[in-house]
DNA sequence: TGCGTAAATCGTAATGATTCTGATTAAGAA
DNA sequence: TTCTTAATCAGAATCATTACGATTTACGCA
């Protein structure tokens, strides 16, 4: 995915441009780590002081349910990231302290899903924690722990 | 484990047996279902009918930290269930319906770890949802679903 | 280019899960 | 039985998230 892409899903399914969906948009699409809606806070504060909460968290919402991003539960809050390549499953490690990720390619359900028979799937998650090699290293992380 | 073995954990570590403790234990010990606190609450009513919520939530949290259950986060909530046999490292499904769940013997770090040198991993994570068989053909379950 | 309408944003209030607080009660050792 | 400390309680506080009503703005169309 990238960013005029994503604006252009948003165009096709009725949404209007703003300048603020824009940016939102960008800081996702430079970036692969996993944000929160207060880092995203943060980071947006220099091009938008007073950006509401509302619209941070209603415009995520709105991008999940377009594919544009991908989101996960984690430390009791939702983290979103840019939606990775759609053609080719894949799942990620996150860094527990900055929240970059690593795409890991193996996915188990094609291993799994014989011993399920009678069960309904309807999605699944695997997903490695731990620290990244910066943060191994060093302790220069911008992004709150978590 | 088994009831009397958590109760012998909470004993070891200086944790007074109550009442209450005992019940909630009870119901962990007699279902294989992620549980939220509110499914809890519900479920110890007729037992407890004023049982405080932060009881409830503190057991739990320590009843997680003595490894007397394990949690996963689901649907913005927390879900506890009695935990698995500790020398038996293996993955859930998880039903979205009732929360009931089936032990997935494999688990797919083995096979990832080399690609992921320089990291250091703290955990893992591999669940599969969806309903299970009871869920698929009726609609008797009684948790609320997630 | 200017208008009009529906959508987007804002500030704030409401919600729902969880945690904290300070007072009361009870477990279990002496 | 007494005493000390942990456990419980009711309710307030907190944190992430969502809802609301009013205002502003994007953008299709004249």
């Amino acid at each position: 995915m990238i960013l005029t892409e994503a604006i252009e899903i948003l165009k096709v399914n009725g949404y209007k441009y703003t300048d603020k969906r824009g940016e939102l948009l960008r800081l996702f699409a430079d970036s692969d780590k996993y944000m929160t809606a207060r880092d995203i806070q943060q980071e947006i504060q220099m091009a938008y002081p007073s950006l509401s909460t509302d619209t941070i968290y209603r415009n995520l919402s709105v991008f999940a349910a377009l594919g544009i991003l991908e989101y996960t539960e984690l430390g009791g809050e939702k983290r979103f990231r840019f939606a990775c390549d759609v053609n080719h499953h894949h799942h990620h490690f996150i860094c527990t302290e900055c929240g970059v990720s690593k795409d890991i390619s193996l996915c188990p359900m094609k291993e799994v899903s014989g011993g399920l028979s009678g069960y309904q799937i309807s999605g699944h998650k695997f997903e490695i924690y731990g620290k990244c090699p910066d943060c191994v290293t060093g302790s220069d992380c911008t992004v709150e722990g978590y």
